[in-house]
DNA sequence: GCTAATTTCGGAACATGTTCGAAAAGTCAG
DNA sequence: CTGACTTTTCGAACATGTTCCGAAATTAGC
């Protein structure tokens, strides 16, 4: 319990909680017994500290969680980006997008309110990057938001519905109804569907982003600059 | 009360409660109080029954939603699509896209675990549509899974920023600071982000939806015959 | 009728995120 | 030292989704 003088020029009573004590604690009860029993109460009680104590260092739960989130990412190392516009785009897209996929409950923050608001500058050199690449691809800032949006949107899907497709309840239960698509399918109605039939799970397995990604920032791009005068 | 009595060859205590009724009382609920209220309890209540007694006929409250969603896309029109069948494949995405995105609690729902697997044919004529189309403009019945899942997570990216974005909550607070990007952008940092400054939420507003999903499945079609064998 | 089996009902209880209000622990002016 | 002010702390309380388990209400077999 550091009980230091308080600094200087500062009134009230003096915290005995912070909110770095707080994302420590955070990280250590998720390391220890798994993010799904992040709670208020138990990381309360980790700080040995009241739950209601909390909301005066943090909003809510979900900005502690973006918090933890800015916090990953600032440990993602920047990595070199390629200097054609067009792959610049892709790689900062994909180093977005592995940045929250591999965080699995970014799900429950990524639609978040202003979510990208949020973000401190450590994650936004991302979002930065995509703008600088369309620009100099020849796009127009408004088009280059355009872009990123566009991008944004696919991306938070992705990661969205595969989260919530892999997540398993930690017991393994026999594969519930709920898994992909049932198998019976009516063939005179969905055809296609039932042609496909229970290949579906293995199908969805397929990871199509990479490719998925690729193709939509081509077609963004040339989309984007048809329109615009030759010769910026 | 309809006390009947009882079906033939059925045993046990004759349900007071039906699912077809809790539905119903689901709706009346979200028309009257809004879909905020639509609570387990309340919706009991509505029904003149325990709380707990709902868990009998849902599984829980995500499959209420989707057997809710399921009965408001079946009210949608099963509209002509083109023939031509890019067109369609837009077509039907769009449909799907416009028949979520006025469900204003899809939000909820839309990333539960097998989500797909839980509508019924009513709803999964879109997903039909998009297949077939995409299998009739050449592609393989893998691609044209691919396909629609790269324009289903475009779609529910779309869906789920924006509702919420949008959410401001009932009472119109100040514009708090997760409104879009703040506006103080630190310009030799992210000198992109200063330039399009506080612009950004009158260009977050504008909808780039019919654009991207055209441009997207445009650059997926033709990515996907581009490798196939000439002349199937 | 009586008992067993079966199904539905619903109250109590639990963990969760969050709000409210009052008590605690300091600083500062006099 | 005293009283006003400020900030932090935290217990009580609330609404929520959900699980547990016993009570209730029916049919089937005798």
């Amino acid at each position: 319990m550091p009980r230091q003088p308080a600094p200087h020029g500062r009134t009230g009573r003096p915290p005995r909680t912070s909110r770095a004590q707080i994302l420590a604690a955070a990280r250590r009860l998720i390391d220890r017994d798994g993010w799904e029993r992040l709670t208020i109460r138990r990381l309360a009680a980790e700080l040995g500290v009241g739950a209601t104590t909390l909301y005066h260092h943090i909003q809510d739960r979900e900005e502690l969680l973006v918090l933890l989130l800015n916090d990953h990412v600032d440990r993602i190392e920047r990595l070199r980006l390629p200097s054609d516009p067009r792959d610049r785009v892709i790689a900062a897209a994909t180093a977005l997008h592995d940045a929250l996929a591999d965080w699995p409950w970014a799900a429950e923050v990524l639609t978040t309110d202003g979510f990208l608001g949020l973000l401190d500058a450590s994650a936004l050199w991302m979002v930065e990057a995509i703008l600088a690449a369309a620009h100099e691809y020849g796009c127009t800032r408004e088009q280059a938001v355009d872009v990123f949006r566009n991008v944004w949107y696919y991306t938070v899907g992705e990661i969205l519905v595969r989260a919530h497709s892999t997540r398993r309840r930690a017991g393994d239960e026999p594969p519930d109804r709920r898994g992909a698509f049932s198998d019976g399918f009516d063939a005179s109605q969905v055809p296609h569907l039932a042609a496909v039939g229970d290949r579906w799970p293995a199908l969805a397995a397929r990871d199509v982003y990479p490719r998925g990604l690729r193709v939509f920032v081509d077609g963004l791009l040339a989309d984007a600059v048809s329109e615009n005068p030759p010769g910026g």
